[in-house]
DNA sequence: ACAAAAGTGTTCCATATACACCCATGT
DNA sequence: ACATGGGTGTATATGGAACACTTTTGT
């Protein structure tokens, strides 16, 4: 019985959401894209397993990481038995290799990896509500327009500004810097994750 | 690398939220109490062995179950690498052989399982606001005192009775019977899980 | 008659929603 | 001057929290 780790790496581009995929170069499923995983090391934690394949596949070094959902019907890889212990994972910006697909326009996906991947946008839109993981989609400082822009892009819909805006100001988790976004029109403030 | 499954089983008793050890019989942890559970089979789904091993070893049949976390480290058996999916279960009853303990007063846990069992209770406390896992904790037929009775066990907190009744009637999700329910005082209406 | 649990409404406060205009800047 | 996104307030609806008394039954 073997045991794997799979990633579901999101990040925001073009404001939408974006997962990172990977075309697999070997068989089963040779040529079909994939999400970036692999064997457990045999004295590696499964965080730890992760956010090695991370590295190793995609080039990226530290986002914001935690478990998902472990997949184990006996017949979900060809090969024999193999558990998969799902995570997702969330990418400021832009910085990695592989290539991107918006969410809602996946291609095929090897293995039970659609299922997968389909969980984790679930568990994030929940997750939306009560935490504040929008903050680990933008870089340090941001634009309240930008962090609007993050929220619309995980729920697929669109949110009014000042009730957005209050709600983030009241809740206490962001602070102003003084600082100014020059954004080709007028200046945007930034602001930092408290 | 092996994996195993553990279970969170919990039930009401005294109107204390109570879940279900057994004593190891053999090394590791000979002697200690610990969460049911074993290794998975070589073609059963993680879903099924769950289900195997709490009919195994606490004769419970048809309970709520859902998966919880995975926990890998590799220190966590002193066998060697054993990679356990855990899971938690709801019991309407008291139908079992195995030992029940209130969750507020465990006994020393072999392996990691007094983190797992501590999981479990948040994440039951959490879910209780968002779905309707209290009825899984109660026969098919109930009083609205009895379920209240389960939400402070499992929230560890007293409940205003009128505003309790308003919240549960308005969510549409119970429906009244015909019967009444003989408690010695006044008789209670049933009700059943819409 | 008394003890014990069942049952029932109203007020208040906090949070969510709906909605429209002015401002600062670059071209 | 105009186009673009930044920034702001109020009124209403909804849901949660606090709070006390009457009813029915068995002893």
């Amino acid at each position: 019985m073997t045991v794997t780790v799979d990633v579901v790496l999101f990040t925001i581009r073009e404001r939408k959401l974006h997962l990172l995929l990977v075309k697999r170069a070997v068989k089963p499923f040779e040529g079909r894209y994939a999400l970036p995983g692999g064997f457990v090391g045999e004295d590696e934690s499964l965080d730890a397993a992760a956010i090695r394949k991370l590295r190793e596949e995609t080039g990226v070094e530290r986002v914001y990481l935690e478990q998902l959902y472990t997949f184990g019907d006996p017949k979900r890889d060809p090969r024999g038995r193999v558990i998969t212990v799902a995570y997702y994972a969330l990418a400021p910006t832009d910085p990695s290799d592989g290539t991107w697909f918006p969410v809602t326009d996946l291609p095929p996906l090897a293995f039970d990896h659609r299922k997968v991947a389909d969980y984790a946008h679930q568990r994030l839109r929940n997750k939306l509500d009560w935490t504040n993981v929008g903050f680990e989609l933008l870089p340090a400082k941001f634009t309240l327009s930008e962090l609007q822009m993050v929220h619309e892009a995980i729920l697929g819909e669109e949110l009014d500004k000042r009730n957005f805006r209050r709600k983030i100001i009241q809740r206490g988790i962001v602070k102003p810097t003084k600082e100014w976004q020059e954004t080709g029109r007028k200046p945007a403030q930034l602001y930092r994750f408290k």
